[in-house]
Order: C-alpha cells, then sequence, then structure tokens
DNA sequence: CTGTTAGCGCGTTCAT
DNA sequence: ATGAACGCGCTAACAG
C-alpha cells in the first residue's frame, strides 16, 4: 500500500507536506505541491481512510437502514436520501434489515464500529429501541423514518398512517362495502398500529361492522409461505367483500393467495392498500392504493440528519414532519349495487 | 469514546489483556475473562473498526454497487447477495450508481478508501474500465455482475442477452409480427450490444425487416423527460406493430408514453422486455418478459467473490456463469390475424 | 512555507 | 497468564 511516506520520500519532502497538499490545508509553494501531485498521480495513492477516520474522529460517512430492500416504498425512499446526501457533500451507504431484529442488529453494530457520522433509521419495530439507544449513547445522530418507537426522541419523517386508513375505508364504504378486512403488519410497527387504528375508527364512524376474525395481524416483508393468510381467507366472513392491505407487500400477496383459489379481484373480493407498485403501478393501474411521497421521506430525513450533524445541540428540539398522502383509485375495488 | 484502556483501567488489567478477551487470542484466565468482560458491558464498549482495519490491514466489509436501485431487477438481486455475504459471515454495504459513472467513480472511491475487502459491481458500461482497473491495481478483489467490460478480466455472473433477444423476437414473429422495433439501453453497456446483436440476428433469421429508425439507442435508467421516446416513436416505421424494450423500466416508459398519446398496449402496439416487475407483475400479468435469475445473479457473484478472497490465486482461473433466462407470455403482446 | 513530535485505538512481538 | 513497546497511516500542534 502506498502511504503519504512514500510519497513524502520520493518527492523530496515530509509527510506533513504532502498532508497538506491532499488536504488543501496551510500555505504550500505552487512548485512543491505540483510535485507532490505528481507523485501521487505516479504512485497510484489513495488516501486510507481508516488512518483518517481514527485521528478526526470522524467518517464523513452516513448510514441508511431500511426494512426491505425489494420494496419500491423503500427504494424510492433511498433515492430521496440519496439525493439529499449528495447534494450535501455526505457519502451513503444502504443497508437491509429484512424486518428483522437481528439483521438491524448487525447493522447497527456495523454502524457503530465504523464510527458513521450518522444514520438514517426506518426501525423494524419497537423492540429497535435498544439499537436506537446504542446509537444515542454512543453519540450517533439519527433521523427515525416511516416509524415512530415509543421511548424514542429524535427527529424523525413519518406518514398519517391513520387518516390514510379512514381515507382507505371511507373510499370502500363510499364503494358500497359493508363488511371490509384488514390484513396488517405486526403491531410492533408503529404505522401497523396507527393503520389498525385509523380502521376501527372509520368503521365506527361509518358504522360497520367490525368483527375480530377479520382482521390478521402478520407482518410486513414478503414470505415464501403464504399458508397464513391462506388460512385466514377461509375464516373471513362470508359477507366480507373488502379487504385493506396494510402494505403493497401484503397486497400482492392476498391477491396471489385469492387467485391460486380461483377468486378473482375485483369480481370476487376487492382489494386496496398502502404504498404505490412504483412504475409498474402506472402503465397497468390495477390496485387502489394510499401513495405516500416516498421520495420525500428520504430527501427530507436525510435534511434533518444532516442539520443535526451539522448543528447538534444547535439545531433545536426534535423535529417531526408528517407527510401528507393520497388515495389513487384504480380497478382493484369494485362498486357494489344495492344487494352488496 | 470508549477504549480498550478505559476498560483495562477498570479492570486492573493491561490493554493488552482486553485485546485478547475480545478477540479470544491467547490464553486468559477465566477470572479476569469474566471482569474484563463485565466491564465491557459496564461501559457499553465497541470496538473501534478504524483503528482495528488499520494495523489488520482488513475491514471485512464488502460492498455491493448496482446501477439503479429502483429497479427489482437490482434489488433481488442484492438480496441475493446479501444472503450469500450473511452465510459466509460477511458484512456486505450497497451503494447505487444511477447508470452514472461519476456516482460511480464516487463509490469506488468511497470503497477504494475504506478498504473493502471485496466487490460485487453491476458497472454502469464499458466506460467503468478505469474504475475496475483502480480496484484491481489496489488489490480489491471484485467480481462482475450483469454486465462485461472489454479489457477487464474477473469472474462474472451473466444472463444470455443475445439469446434472450432471439427468443422475444421469434415470440413476436409467431404472434404474427412482421415489423419490430427496439428501444435499447446504451451501447457502451454490453447487455444492451449482445440485445442489440441477437435482435439484428433474428429478424435475419426469420426474414424480418430491419430498419435503423427503428431502433433506438438511450439509456437503462429511468428519466423524467420521454421526449426521446416520444419522438422515437413518432419516426417509427408506421408498419411496426411490436416494440422489445431492453429493460423493464424502458417498457414502462415506452407505454407510458404510447398511452399519453392515447396508443393502448397490446390493442395498437406489442411489447415484450427483459426483466420482471418483481412480485406485482404476478399479481397482474401484463407485461410478456424475458425473466432473468435476478436472486442468482447476486447469491453466485458472492459466492464468487467470497472464494477469490479466500484463496485469492489459488480460487483458479476467472470464472464465467452464464445463468439462463425464461420466456413469460403476458398480455402485453397481441396476435396478428395474416392481415397483420 | 516546511519539518518534527505526538497520538488517534488497536494488535503483534517479545518479554516476564 | 499477562504486560511493555512499537507501529498501522494519518493529522494537529508546535517549531523553525
Amino acid at each position: 500500500m502506498v502511504t503519504i511516506y512514500d510519497i513524502a520520500k520520493k518527492a523530496n519532502v515530509s509527510a506533513m507536506t504532502v498532508s497538506r497538499v491532499i488536504n488543501n490545508t496551510g500555505r504550500i509553494s505552487e512548485k512543491t505541491r505540483a510535485k507532490v501531485k505528481r507523485v501521487m498521480d505516479e504512485l497510484g495513492y489513495v488516501p486510507n481512510q481508516m488512518a483518517r477516520s481514527l485521528v478526526l474522529q470522524q467518517t464523513h460517512l452516513l448510514f441508511l437502514l431500511i426494512t426491505d430492500i425489494t420494496n419500491p416504498f423503500y427504494t424510492t425512499l433511498a433515492r430521496g436520501a440519496e439525493d439529499a446526501a449528495q447534494k450535501h457533500g455526505f457519502r451513503l451507504l444502504f443497508g437491509n434489515s429484512d424486518e428483522k431484529l437481528a439483521k438491524e442488529r448487525d447493522y447497527i453494530d456495523t454502524i457503530l464500529k465504523t464510527r458513521a457520522d450518522g444514520v438514517l433509521v426506518a426501525p423494524a419495530g419497537d423492540a429497535s429501541l435498544p439499537h436506537l439507544e446504542a446509537l444515542r449513547k454512543h453519540g450517533v445522530p439519527f433521523v427515525l423514518l416511516d416509524r415512530e418507537v415509543p421511548g424514542v426522541d429524535s427527529d424523525i419523517v413519518l406518514g398519517d398512517s391513520k387518516e390514510g386508513a379512514h381515507r382507505l375505508v371511507k373510499h370502500l364504504a363510499d364503494m358500497g362495502h359493508r363488511h371490509i378486512a384488514l390484513i396488517n403488519g405486526s403491531l410492533t410497527a408503529s404505522t401497523a398500529r396507527y393503520r389498525l387504528e385509523g380502521y376501527r375508527e372509520a368503521l365506527k364512524l361509518y358504522d360497520l361492522e367490525y368483527a375480530e376474525e377479520n382482521v390478521l395481524e402478520t407482518s410486513f416483508e414478503p414470505r415464501n409461505d403464504l399458508t397464513e393468510i391462506e388460512h385466514w381467507l377461509d375464516r373471513l366472513r362470508p359477507e366480507v367483500t373488502a379487504i385493506i392491505a396494510g402494505n403493497n407487500v401484503l397486497a400482492v400477496e392476498v391477491i396471489r393467495t385469492l387467485s391460486a383459489r380461483g377468486r378473482r379481484v375485483p369480481d370476487d373480493m376487492s382489494i386496496a392498500c398502502f404504498d404505490e407498485w412504483a412504475a409498474y403501478a402506472e402503465i397497468d393501474p390495477f390496485l387502489t392504493v394510499i401513495s405516500q411521497q416516498a421520495y420525500q421521506f428520504g430527501y427530507l430525513g436525510m435534511q434533518l440528519l444532516i442539520d443535526r450533524i451539522r448543528d447538534g445541540e444547535a439545531a433545536g428540539p426534535w423535529k417531526k414532519i408528517v407527510l401528507p398522502s393520497q388515495l389513487i383509485v384504480r380497478r382493484s375495488v369494485r362498486r357494489l349495487g344495492a344487494e352488496g
């Protein structure tokens, strides 16, 4: 490995001079600067980030932790975070927890060991608390994305899940559905809790029946085994004509399960859900969704993080950004007649 | 920051003993080991990766560089790479180049500075050559994914793009299409070249007309401005009844452009393309595609990389894995009668 | 404008 | 079984 000492020797200067050339600090004569630079090129020198970080006590590295890298909601969010980071001259690396606490812990571990300057976290759930406390304890600034974690104060960017669920129920009711089921992620995720809450409140408001067997709590991430969903569909009250899915993944899995049994959407069952399927949905508009501004989650979250890194305490009290969502009506919900 | 010296002092041992406890090296009495561990917990010690890497000359960190984090092909690939890395006890971080050489260069830079142990690269194109040469020069093992780069010898995992294009043309011809256009990524990507080649060969084979204005070379990544595609569609020979898109993104953009002008797929134009839109395509099977085993690209690539890291030269000559693809027929291609 | 010294946190080598 | 000295590559502080 080429070090500043190799450069120094070949350029007949001290290592310190080389360091100054690299970092553009101090005053250096144009002549020596040129000489040093030439030698650096010749030798193909690359600064050792480890060594720099060790002495500077900062890495200039930011992390984004998402829970499902195959979900377009999170990848769009990632693009937003990336753009904002680049705009401010920060490097960003991604990690994928797969909604698994163990994987999340491993990434937090890596982040801690790597001494990242800051982290954007979409937490797996409430049990992410110790992970976030670890970040806090070690002085790593972080911003929460998409989900709250009880017991954690921080900057955060959220969607209005309760309001979204409300709008979904209203739309279904408007379309003539009176018996609406809900398949949800784990209630250890705040979004799932708010969506359940909004669902129940709206049912009450529109005078629709609530039945325990019409609600399934499972998980947001993709699964290979659809039997749980299958069994739930079997136990559903027969009057149910519409299902709300807690996210885009669940919606797809419900539809797959239904269609494996020859039941069509929306003919035999209506479906609506949270979150888009990005580009594809546009060309073949099928799923009725509550669309969230995924890109903004990442972009604004990154801005908050960078503010926090730059200004520390001076960035003021914790900021909470709640992003509005939008109902997009498509083909997956059928209009029911009076008989429905 | 808590260091091994803080632990050492509080546990009444030397820093060296602490280090040994951390790394499970040397012989330590159970008593001191327990004491040291307890103090470590009390103080919430986290090893400083920078310092470790500096002395060990290795980071145990792997990178995956993809060109479009919003494209399900690459995110599925990423999941495969992640699983394989985890299986072998390596940490993996992601970077997204957005098909941009400048962003790719920045990531290569980060990787070099970070002294990663190895890299999985889906290169932006032929001009990625210097980036890969830099990796080589600095002794960072890498494996290429999805695209070849002329002038670079390395392990690589590829799809058979030529064969895929061939199958696409054959299918369209079988469906009665005699005038088939191609919208492609930049020819600086080997996949685009092979797809063009397969397209031209197949046209010849099935005695179909080739026309220059029926082929557009643009780029694989999503764009905001669809005018280029729009203009191309306007200039297409009027006899054209089907379009092959070089990837999933282009297919969606063509369809969007067409539908903005009131032209329907497949009624007014048939479309087929490379690569799936992951889960969503299953529930609403619209696009006829050549489906590639994205997950395997990542999984097998990671295996190659880890072999190379572990065995170095002893891993033998460069390995090239070519993954077969599969034609999946759906609704986006219309069957033409004799008049077509 | 340039060089010397010291130390960031840790692990290897050699003592004890 | 444990400790002291040294160095990994780099930069801040001070000297000249």
